[in-house]
RNA sequence: CGGGACGUAGCCUAGGGGCUAAGGCGCUUGCUUUGGGAGCAAGAGAUCGGCGGUUCAAAUCCGCCCGUCCCGACCA
């Protein structure tokens, strides 16, 4: 028997292991904290990448590429990166056998090297804006990994803005939000909550850190991404200043923001189950699969009946595919197809020859229809679409099901469950509450029960009045609590 | 980096001082099969995580180290 995966129920965190081990996404490095992505993690991914590209290009931003190492006097020159980043930088000291005479850090993140070379290439806002994004891979010594959710090295998109006011910079940042809210919710069936992190959560070295949250199924918060507004902090470390319209100098205004293969984990955590992966058919390398049944009489039979359907279904622009493979039998081929995460399955065999018919599985309900072979890639298409849309449905529900107010921190510790701090227990979910603003009521807060403020909501911030549900003094903003990833 | 669990074939597990290290899954070959993880037969595959020690004898006892997972600290 082949390995079975470890029900949600029993352990959390040792499904989602099982999960990606099994549905053959990642495996373990023999680096620690490091991860091969297999070739079908990485078909998930290219396809994230894809959506996400196409509306960074729409949204007028070019792709470049800059080094992997970074001189570590640059790192130094923004004093709360530097102290930010310090603790997770592997540094290069030895090159070509001889010792360096300036080391050179991994990069972390690569505001540093991207603004020094803004510096050369901005005089005038006339050069203005720069929009750039990269695709490339960074490294952070993280103490503690987990697959695809925290690795040390990770694949990302990191863009790198720089404008001429402030107002722009400011729009730029909450646009990108917006695009990573998009692809999240259209594309990964994800329900984000878009808002802006606390001072003590925000990126070193960040004016304001903007960030999309999701809630995963054991109702802890994963970050999918973050949207930076950098002031002028980078632009001043790095000296870079241009001629203002009328004639003034002035530092550039910038943005950075990045998502990662993290989001190949938020997917995983949001819809697989106890069979193995569950993919949003805009996001499956393979929306489609035909399991053929056959005895050896009738194998040539269906095989040719198999062909023509998934002629038909390619036709209609379906990435499918027929599982030929003469090794395993079908039962074998429905558990692994499920496991992969593939949105429909369609299976053929002579009795459904003989009827013109073939059987039609979705992955998310389990429900199988029978289905006239005519009608298969118009079928397949509604499944497809049924499925996309319940996927981000259900995902909703479950999240307002585990969403509630709060008004005093005694509800917050009763909703995260009194003594389950630090354990995997399914307690709690999010909670909204008013908040004063003050670092130390939250700091006490997350010593206390581990419970952060996760962002404080757009378009709740208006009109705020009522005290803060953790200290009692006048509340400034709404936030959003939760246990996170 | 602290606490816990674990490390025996690709995977899972048995054996806890002594004889050729046992079984299941998977793998290879052949035949029969194929509507929810098929059957039979014959094979291949292990310096028992590493190093050192105790002993006539170590997978087994001891020490150190390494690695993985869980919990904690830390972490855009």
């Amino acid at each position: 028997m082949a390995e079975k995966i470890t029900p949600r129920s029993v352990d959390y965190s040792q499904w989602y292991i099982d999960i990606v081990i099994n549905a053959k996404l990642a495996d373990y490095s023999p680096v620690k904290g490091c991860m091969v992505i297999r070739p079908h993690g990485y078909a998930i991914w290219e396809r994230i990448q894809a959506e996400m590209d196409r509306r960074f290009k729409e949204t007028g931003h070019q792709n470049a590429y800059f080094p992997l190492l970074i001189p570590m006097s640059f790192m130094k020159k923004e004093a709360e990166h530097v102290e930010g980043f310090a603790p997770e930088l592997a540094v290069v000291t030895i090159g070509g056998g001889e010792e360096l005479e300036e080391p050179l850090c991994i990069r972390p993140t690569s505001e540093t090297i991207i603004w020094s070379k803004y510096k050369d290439w901005i005089q005038s806002w006339r050069d203005l804006p720069i929009l750039i994004n990269q695709w490339a891979n960074v490294l952070r010594w993280e103490k503690r990994t987990r697959l695809f959710l925290r690795t040390a090295e990770f694949l990302w998109q990191e863009g790198h803005t720089a404008h001429e006011t402030e107002a722009e910079a400011v729009e730029e940042t909450l646009k990108m939000l917006e695009v990573y809210r998009d692809v999240c919710e259209r594309h990964l069936c994800l329900p984000v909550i878009a808002g802006l992190k606390s001072e003590a959560e925000k990126f070193a070295g960040a004016v304001q850190t903007y960030c999309i949250e999701a809630m995963m199924q054991d109702k802890k918060a994963l970050q999918a991404g973050t949207s930076h507004f950098l002031g002028q902090n980078f632009a001043k470390a790095f000296d870079v200043q241009f001629q203002t319209r009328d004639g003034k100098l002035d530092h550039v205004w910038a943005t950075s923001w990045g998502t990662s293969t993290r989001l190949v984990g938020a997917i995983i955590m949001a819809h697989s189950d106890d069979k193995g992966l569950v993919l949003p058919p805009s996001l499956a390398p393979e929306e489609l699969v035909i399991v053929p049944i056959y005895k050896n009489e009738t194998k040539a039979a269906v095989l040719a009946y198999g062909d023509q359907l998934l002629a038909a279904i390619k036709a209609a622009g379906i990435r499918a595919v027929m599982d030929t493979d003469d090794s395993s039998s079908p039962g074998w081929k429905f558990a692994e197809w499920e496991m992969r995460g593939t949105p429909v399955r369609v299976e053929i065999g002579p009795r459904d020859l003989e009827a013109g018919k073939v059987m039609m599985a979705r992955r998310d309900t389990g429900e199988k229809v029978p289905v006239e072979a005519a009608a298969v890639p118009a079928k397949a298409r509604e499944l497809l679409d049924a499925i996309q849309k319940n996927l981000f449905e259900r995902a909703r529900a479950f999240r307002d099901e585990n969403t509630r107010k709060v008004a005093s921190k005694a509800e917050i510790l009763e909703f995260y469950g009194a003594d389950s701090a630090g354990t995997a227990a399914a307690h709690g979910g999010f909670a909204e509450g008013l908040w004063c603003g003050s670092r130390t009521c939250e700091a006490a807060l997350k010593a206390e029960s581990k419970v952060t403020i996760r962002c404080l909501p757009l378009g709740k911030q208006e009109d705020i009045s009522g005290k803060c549900c953790l200290c009692g003094e006048p509340a400034k903003h709404t936030a959003v609590f939760a246990r996170n990833y």
